[in-house]
DNA sequence: TATAAAATACCCCAAACGAGCTATTGATTC
DNA sequence: GAATCAATAGCTCGTTTGGGGTATTTTATA
């Protein structure tokens, strides 16, 4: 079996230093490289000769999720696999946006990591059970995760109108209005008006 | 020449039974069929012999651009002509994607209502000039007023990144996105980046 | 070779925004 | 009857945005 190539991006010094003594040990395993940060793994990692990444999300800086968007781009021919204490759903779901093929737990034991990393290098995608359930959930949305009043207020958000002059617009406090575009945001899994917008239009909300 | 059989769903009252009135009057022209609402159209119109429906688009429950919808999957040898007093953008639009082979104002005069309802028989498209001109121009391939850079700028925006991670992105000083954006604001005539998005997705800048 | 775009970069400042909270009411749903 | 969701409304805080400027360099193009 052919060697796989791993990177370890992860800022806590023990856990970094333990994965690299446990993967390279490892028959059929590499790990030549570790960084404790995001910066120095997208200015390195476009040059190295890697199969696999294993990147940690809570990082200094920019976080995993960020570094694993700018090298995905660079990078196609590497697999992400994101590992970390976090399960929220926003963060696996932006992992899966930004382009990473597994994501597992910190607690994950050292075997069933080897065994993980070869399924992603096989074209697999990892994870445990109960993140599973997560991404099942969350693409079982087929219908309008938004509510009527949700897509009343997008829709004049399209159009150019800030918060006040919605509230205006459809006879509500500019608190709720805003009660209402924050909602918007977080089914939407986005942080801003104008990815909400943009999202919303590819998915024939508006 | 033979007769043409005419349905009408129009929830005034007046409106509805003068047209009834004349339109069943006139030689040629039979209409025996009126319906004061979207629903009982779509319940009985695929079972009657109607070549030709005038359909009003504000009307209580379902809107007649979803009555067209919805009628043009089980009657396509039904012609729709959508009967309005709006004449915005959004309607038209609407209206023709659902289906409908004319587009007239309320305050057509009936002799020349007569008149469009033979073109539209025919395989015409009646329409006012004023609404000739709406659609002419939304067709209209507008070209493209924005230049590469900020094309790829509008973009980056729509991934929700602010201007910093767009300048990092594109290795420019943000005072130059910044800039890119007020141009590509004032191009598209636009305030802000909700509608700007907005319009770029549908004039498909982006 | 003018002249016009395009691309680059900087300044100030007020307004708008997004994140993080709490909280009440009325429907649904289990 | 409890729990959840939708809709409503409010608060604080720091960050981002958009509008108003100015200015240089490069690239087309007339």
């Amino acid at each position: 079996m052919e060697t796989i190539h791993i990177a370890i991006v992860e800022d806590d010094n023990e856990i970094r230093q333990t994965l690299h003594l446990i993967l390279d040990g490892s028959t059929g395993f590499s790990c030549k490289y570790a960084f404790p940060d995001a910066e120095s793994a997208i200015a390195s990692i476009p040059n190295l000769p890697v199969d696999v990444v294993l990147m940690d999300i809570d990082l200094p800086g920019k976080t995993g999720i960020e570094a694993t968007r700018e090298l995905r781009k660079k990078c196609d021919h590497i697999d992400f696999i994101m590992l970390t204490v976090q399960s929220d759903d926003d963060s696996i779901f932006e992992s899966l946006c930004a382009g990473a093929s597994g994501y597992l737990l910190k607690d994950t034991n050292p075997v069933d990591l080897l065994v993980h990393i070869k399924e992603v290098y096989d074209g697999g995608s990892p994870m445990s059970s109960q993140i599973a359930r997560r991404i099942i959930n969350s693409f079982r949305i087929i219908d309008n995760p938004l509510s009527e009043r949700e897509t009343e207020v997008l829709k004049l958000l399209s159009q150019g109108l800030n918060y006040k002059d919605v509230a205006e617009h459809i006879f509500l406090s500019p608190h709720t209005v805003k009660t209402h575009i924050k909602n918007i945001y977080s089914k939407l899994h986005v942080n801003n008006r104008a990815e909400a917008i943009y999202k919303a239009i590819k998915q024939k909300l508006i």
